[in-house]
DNA sequence: CCTGAATAATACGGCTCCGAAACGAAGGAT
DNA sequence: ATCCTTCGTTTCGGAGCCGTATTATTCAGG
């Protein structure tokens, strides 16, 4: 049995995810970051900008300019494809882990607490 | 029967969400903005920028940077408190409820689709 | 070699946003 | 009327981010 949520109580949930998020974290990512680092820890990698850019429909100084602020946040991290030395190798590290790791328990948790 | 959820199924609704409004939406808020933006949509009026920014515990300039920007966007608005004159109430907008109806049906759609 | 394609990064002018501090307008108390 | 508080906005220097166009590096093919 699938589980459905109302639109309005999926936006609820969506408030209350954000608005822990906001008050905890010091890292205010905007949408396109937030996708961005998501797809660097969920999809097959390799990554590269090429590919994130297509991935996300944008242009490549985007996905540029987004790498360098996340990786000076330490939240990701990138170095040459040693096969193809054009093509830029986006890596995960350990402090993007952990930031996912507590944003996955808090949309869990609230979840949970969700009326049935 | 409460519904659960892994933190990695978690995030991945997150991502797909995410990645959703990244290529269908012109606009890319930040983690902030959503945040005012929901609070205002979902909670019980009136929102003032003080209380917004007790709510979120973010300074005052905050709030106000974000309505300027979300307002001239058309997803928010403002008008002075005819009562107590230094307050602003923030207000909603036709195409504010509109996004985030949209938002509200994405995350409910996806949803449906995560494994049982 | 040399040329052309592909990749990521950069330059540009313009806008947003930051936190801290100062500001003007409005209300409350006496 | 005069303080004092409250509220939202503005200012400041510094930084991030936008899309477009250009650059430098690397690869692939003749």
């Amino acid at each position: 049995m699938p589980f459905s949520l109302r639109p309005v109580q999926a936006l609820r949930l969506w408030h209350e995810v954000t608005l822990d998020a906001v008050r905890e974290d010091d890292v205010d990512l905007s949408a396109r970051q937030m996708a961005i680092l998501l797809t660097i820890y969920l999809e097959m990698p390799p990554h590269t900008v090429r590919g994130l850019a297509k991935r996300l429909d944008v242009t490549k100084p985007v996905i540029t300019r987004a790498l360098d602020t996340m990786g000076s946040m330490d939240l990701v991290s990138r170095r040459r494809d040693d096969i193809d030395r054009r093509n830029v190798i986006v890596q995960r590290t350990v402090r993007g882990s952990l930031f996912l790791e507590k944003l996955g328990d808090r949309i869990a948790q609230r979840i949970q607490g969700l009326p049935p």
